[in-house]
DNA sequence: AATGAATGAGATTTCATTCAT
DNA sequence: TATGAATGAAATCTCATTCAT
């Protein structure tokens, strides 16, 4: 005896879902508890995801294209310069991370689709940054020897801590210091040559 | 009908453990099976933890006391230099992390004694470093308008992330690159005056 | 794999559980058992009730409903005579213990729901006697000395563990013997004046 | 090792068991934690007692002893008459709840050494009254019509029950009172003729 | 597609009892 | 006799998943 109208079932699953999540932790949510926090029937879950874990993964998918887009938003309207693309780019996520808190801690916390070996977001959103690093570098503007993959990397990790953090308790810093911060360390202006 | 010699129960139990956090993450973990590894009966890992994240607890708190004094033993061999201590505390972290891969993951990784709102491990790891920022910052050696929390955080979320990527692969660099790359993002370098 | 009807559960497991508590004491049941009894599965046994207390709490209730409402008719068709009416009442009490021994049982045998500090079952059913006393007392019908309270008490205690005990063995007396033996003890009669 | 003198472990675990009962109820209650107050091993207890039932027992009849006793040594000082006779048995029972609650709650309470098909104590401490009835009535001092056993057996419910609700909350009575309402119940009182 | 009671494997936890010391 | 760590059977409870409606 369906009760719902159809249209809206599994955005009402992705919002309770994601309430949820980002309260308790994938672990300690459940299926019945998505579907009772959604108004809807267990039953209706499984129509729409394979399990609870399928669904962290939407919404971490969705969370990293809307940054992405985001983050590619700012770039082009950024000045052709590297270190003020890199700056927008950090201000994109930092905008993100505080318009859109459980979802950025969903996608860059500690919250993981368990079984599946999925690639870590981190990387994923990574890799941009590693590329540009790559040609600056053959260009001579950067440091020859330094090691760019490592770079990005430590960098990417660093801005999401510092995010994640940050968003544990807002009033630690200002949107303003922590792109500052950011940019100081990120490789394109720690380790610019001259 | 007590089978075994008194006193090694509680150190197979942290050994089983490690492993099996490891292998598999807590969650998928249950106390059976750490004692079962332990070559113990199920009673036995309970009348030494009150559960799974007492004893990750106590993995965690151990590691990070080992990290904490190789830490030290390196700051004291180090050159009284702000930025060959940085280096040496660096490389004490790196070096941990190469020879006790399992306890670096346990104990920077995802795994948290869930329930437990216990303070981020690394926040914990990371007040020292705020402290010589301070200190560098009153005597002018390091740019005035940063923010030292925020950059001795993200510092901190740097390495954790790229030990803990590094670790998953060891062939992504050498520990000499790694600690070049964290030392040039140490906020000791990154920002420090002429 | 759901495979029952779905209208019955909850009062076949109500049945099991009387009858189990009655064989073996609350203590020496468990679930499990109730579960296998009322042929479900025990997941089934928790979404009805929250433990077994609470499935024996909900017996008693019913039980003491049951009693309450049987003693009730019988007060409605005695004649207007208090002594008349506690005999009625009475009757009513031996002839629920004769006709549902396991009900009569759990509801006032040593059978408590544990860790709750219910109010004992006995002093419920206690209440409308001490008023009647009370009434009685004001109109000059029952001896002025009398602690109403505890004399109403001290009867309700006697009629439980007197049919408690010829529940045991019913040869110990017959229901007529009952309820005269009741009746001499009852403060109505035993305290009535002149 | 042996680390107590050895006179004392009994009497110890005595104690241990009468407090950790009246405060718990048996179910609540385990060997360990008897031995824990008892400051001894848990062994100790199982070198005492089978289990916590015999240890229960053991309190249990520890206590009707003494309550016999008690009772025993008023009757001698009562006046021959039997009304006075059962007044004074009364009064040593209620004098005995008073300086002795826990033991009676023990004694008369719901606690059964469960395994043990233990005739009922309160049927134990009946059996005396029954006689004095029985003689009472031959000697054409009682009701004849009265049934002797189910009185007496009545009448011992009342009184433990009664004394077993004051001792939940003494301020419900004065001794007196309570002496006096149980008088008026005893079947010596309530069924004598003339 | 939607429903939600029922399922039962499996995880967590307790505690009476043993036995080497 | 006393000790107490170790044992493991058994109880409690959870929750992903199914399927008749």
């Amino acid at each position: 005896m369906p009760r719902h109208k159809l249209e809206d079932a599994k955005p009402r699953l992705l919002a309770a879902g994601l309430s949820l999540f980002a309260e308790l932790g994938i672990e300690r949510v459940n299926s019945n508890s998505i579907a009772r926090r959604a108004k809807l029937a267990v039953g209706t879950f499984y129509s729409h995801f394979d399990d609870k874990y399928a669904l962290l993964q939407e919404l971490q998918m969705r969370s990293l294209d809307v940054l992405r887009s985001q983050r590619l938003a700012a770039l082009r309207e950024a000045a052709p310069d590297p270190e003020a693309q890199a700056r927008a780019v950090i201000a994109a996520a930092v905008e993100f991370a505080r318009t859109h808190p459980e979802a950025y801690r969903l996608a860059f916390g500690r919250e993981r689709a368990a079984s599946t070996r999925q690639r870590s977001l981190i990387s994923e959103s990574n890799r941009p940054t590693a590329e540009v690093l790559r040609r600056l570098q053959q260009a001579g503007r950067l440091d020859p020897d330094l090691n760019v993959d490592l770079a990005s990397r430590a960098y990417a990790a660093a801005e999401a801590g510092l995010l994640l953090w940050w968003l544990e308790d807002p009033t630690r810093g200002e949107a303003r210091e922590l792109i500052e911060t950011l940019a100081r360390l990120h490789p394109v202006v720690a380790c610019r040559l001259s």
